[in-house]
RNA sequence: GCGAUCGUAGCUCAGUUGGUUAGAGCGCCGGUUUGUGGUACCGGAGGUCGGGGGUUCAAGACCCCUCGAUCGCCCCA
């Protein structure tokens, strides 16, 4: 018979398993938790969306729409797109849904997004997010819990240290364009000491020449006019706010006037969580104001706030996590056990204790699996034992065991 | 999309200036006799050297193409 070749696994998909599953799983677990605390509803959105969702809210000159979208036509002729991101989704089914009547609306999703890039270490082109909006309030306090809920879920990971939280603002819609209009001539007229880049840059996305890498960039960035020169004075309020609050909550932050979105619908507020760990992908979680966005999709005028987080990047900053084993692993020897042990199982399962069975070998191999699989005891029941109502419970620890009556069996695993 | 490095057993790697049947450690499987693991000893399986083409008497080692990973750039979480 011909040997068939082997499919290989998409370029910059991840087969999650063993310690890096423990990790990611880690993360979500942790963010479940904590969103509740801060009274965040969660929302389970469809992994495509019209592509008009993105092309439209993310703006058409953005790399993210423009070369790494996953798009195609569905059998029925509509162009459909693989979400790239959380927020435009979650705007549109805001609008789909009337969720209007809930506002000021807290929201959290997590899952797979989908982006056509070169992958690298912590960027894949299926990679997973947090994501958490605050729909529906224009008021800096949202920018504010939302800030210290990004901080909580850091502290409560264990990697609130060596990841800083760098802060901007981009103004109001009028403070916006008139500081982009500003930085356009400003680049404009140095255009040709700029590096290739960044000329390029200038077309699409001139606020992107301010964090320029390249050096020959560096001196023309760095004079290039201020956000704050361009602040109505609302927005200034506004960021005065954000900050103040972020003050009395202890949250620590550090204003980086350089910092810019990439995408078009980011408004006032703007931050993102940068650790050096992580080589080129330093940013773990980011986000900001997007009052426009609805009305980019149709909506009416409806101001948000949100962020989004890589879980594979928080997963990759955690600790060496612990590889938990089973309470107890069974051990039947012998005519009738093994359905008297599975009976057991299912006794002690239902009052919380993780166990399991190995469903075949001799006592040797199944002391072996039992050890490697890191369980805390080993409960060995054979014919005798089951005569006299009994299992021989060994502590794989201490190497301790003793004989225990069936009806006590899980307070002594329960340890 | 651009540049660089790399690709040998499940994993981490060694394979001298191209030269006999490609190695180690870990892991896996089996054994050191009866219902007791983690240690030790013995044995075994497992690789068309990422794939394709070329140079050569001879290539895992050299050349070209291709796929993939990693690191920058870009972009972004």
């Amino acid at each position: 018979m011909a040997k068939i070749q082997t499919p290989q696994p998409v370029r910059g998909t991840q087969d999650i398993f063993g310690e890096d599953q423990e990790r990611f799983s880690r993360v979500v677990e942790t963010f479940e938790r904590v969103r509740r605390l801060y009274g965040f509803k969660g929302v389970e959105m469809p992994v495509f969306e019209p592509t008009a969702v993105f092309a439209r809210s993310l703006g058409e000159t953005t790399d993210v729409v423009s070369k790494e979208m996953y798009s195609f036509e569905d059998r029925g002729g509509d162009s459909l797109t693989l979400r790239p991101e959380f927020t435009a989704g979650i705007c549109r089914a805001f609008l789909s849904n009337g969720w209007q009547q809930h506002v000021p609306l807290k929201l959290s999703a997590h899952g797979p997004l989908f982006r056509y890039e070169r992958p690298q270490k912590g960027r894949y082109r299926q990679f997973h997010q947090l994501d958490a909006e605050i729909i529906g309030a224009g008021e800096a306090a949202a920018d504010v819990e939302l800030l210290c809920f990004a901080d909580q879920l850091l502290r409560e990971l264990g990697i609130a240290d060596g990841v800083t939280l760098q802060l901007n603002t981009l103004g109001d819609a009028e403070s916006r364009d008139a500081w982009r209009a500003a930085l356009v001539e400003h680049f404009q007229a140095h255009r040709d000491q700029l590096s290739d880049d960044s000329r390029d840059r200038l077309e699409r996305n001139p606020l992107r020449i301010l964090d320029s890498k390249e050096r020959q960039d560096r001196p023309i960035a760095d004079a290039a006019p201020d956000i704050d020169a361009y602040l109505s004075s609302e927005a200034k309020e506004f960021f005065a706010q954000v900050t103040e609050g972020l003050d009395a909550c202890g949250v620590a932050w550090t204003r980086n006037s350089r910092l810019v979105r990439g995408l078009d619908y980011y408004r006032h507020t703007a931050f993102e969580l940068v650790t050096d760990r992580l080589g080129a992908q330093g940013t773990v979680l980011a986000g900001g104001r997007y009052d426009g966005l609805m009305e980019s999709l149709g909506g009416p005028h409806t101001p948000a706030v949100g962020w989004a987080a890589g879980i594979e990047r928080l997963g990759m900053l955690l600790d060496e996590p612990a590889m938990g084993g089973p309470d107890a692993i069974f051990i039947p020897l012998g005519e009738g056990c093994e359905s008297a042990a599975m009976k057991l199982m299912g006794e002690l399962r239902r009052s919380g204790i993780s166990c399991d069975m190995a469903y075949k070998g001799n006592m040797k191999k199944r002391m072996q699996k039992a050890n490697a699989a890191g369980a805390a005891h080993v409960v060995i029941i054979g014919e005798n034992e089951l005569a006299n109502g009994v299992a021989a419970v060994k502590n794989l620890q201490s190497g301790d065991q003793r004989e225990i009556v069936l009806d006590g069996l899980v307070e002594a695993l329960a340890e």
